[in-house]
DNA sequence: GTCTATATTTCGATAGAC
DNA sequence: GTCTATCGAAATATAGAC
């Protein structure tokens, strides 16, 4: 058996990485350091460098790591063949919301960007394994619903646009609003997600530009 | 007259304002050093105190006084009777995107949540400012189309979050994949915006809720 | 695997000559 | 108003004991 002072070294890296996502979106990359790090989980700042050989590397774990598994429920939403179109499209934004307001991948938009021109592998790996498979789940339940009769057809690329940036802008905004006393007032979030959604749901089963029904 | 050194302290200032402004907004504010400002001015790092007492205040002056004037023309657009109500959401929505993707203050959002724990004075007058104002100058235009019967009556905080995300979420999304090749296929900045503002004024335009008939 | 101690660099900021 | 030179603090990272 493993000595006393072994004390479970995957919870520990879990917890360093855990604790380095929260300070990374909320401070940036810059702004993090790695003895604040080793204050948070409890330990020593030397003892960070045992699990992660560097702060980029560390960082990068954060990120690649942090959107794992993100995307699972989404993509048991697009394939579950018991909802009707429109709630397929209504359950996956309130996945979308959740994931984006709940947990720190929602907050690593800025986070990457901050860091996109001195580490542009992290971009390139963020935007491929979350972010683009985001918008093709998104996309193909849109498109499935145009060529099923249940949705209007409208361009996906625009909607995609209109469904992601809301929530990630509210994100942005709740963290930069964060310590205000009106917080909930300036931005409502049950109340914004709500309307969202159902704003989303009106576009896309209004009815046909007036011009096409001359076809 | 002065003397030959005195060249332009004005200029000068503005300069630092200006390259400083950038680099904030590029890499973060713990992410830019005052070393690496000096440098890109082509200054010595001392020589940045002359003008700016600290890297806080010059930064506080790069946002305050980064979004004077950002308002003006849409209040102009906001009191131009000529425009029909569509014409003026269309127009006011065009100089927003223009504001967000041409100049840095539209990538500043991210940077001022990053600073808002250490710096929440700066986070208070950025969304005093400058997001508070551009969403009474917004929600006003659609309540007036809303009021004179050229809108349907939709929710005007739904609606505003529909049509300030996707842009600065896009300013963002440009950000993080500035050094990507595919960029301009990824995020087709063109096709998005007129995308974006057709499917706005199509919310706008749409007819009212079936179940409002019997009203 | 965690610790103490330290090496090395870079940071924001200042002093003082010109 | 800009410069050279430098300070003290804080940063990342490493060495080596236990």
């Amino acid at each position: 058996m493993s000595d006393l002072k072994d004390t479970q070294p995957l919870d520990r890296r879990a917890k360093i990485l855990a604790i380095a996502t929260e300070a990374f979106v909320t401070n940036g990359y810059a702004g993090t350091s790695m003895a604040d790090l080793a204050s948070s989980v409890g330990i020593q700042k030397a003892s960070i460098y045992h699990h992660f050989p560097s702060k980029q590397s560390l960082f990068i774990a954060c990120v690649t790591e942090g959107y794992e598994g993100a995307l699972q429920k989404l993509e048991a939403i697009r394939a579950d063949a018991s909802l009707s179109d429109a709630n397929r499209i209504r359950t996956a934004m309130a996945e979308i919301y959740r994931v984006n307001l709940t947990t720190p991948v929602g907050r690593m938009a800025p986070l990457i960007a901050e860091v996109a021109p001195n580490i542009p592998e992290v971009a390139r790996a963020f935007h491929g394994g979350f972010i683009a498979r985001h918008y093709a789940l998104v996309t193909g339940m849109i498109e499935d619903g145009i060529a099923r009769g249940s949705f209007t057809a409208l361009d996906p690329i625009g909607l995609r646009q209109m469904i992601f940036g809301p929530i990630i802008f509210l994100a942005m905004e709740r963290e930069m609003t964060a310590d205000f006393a009106d917080r909930d007032q300036l931005n409502p979030v049950d109340h914004i997600r709500q309307s969202h959604i159902d704003l989303i749901l009106r576009l896309l089963t209004s009815p046909p530009p007036s011009h096409s029904t001359h076809n």
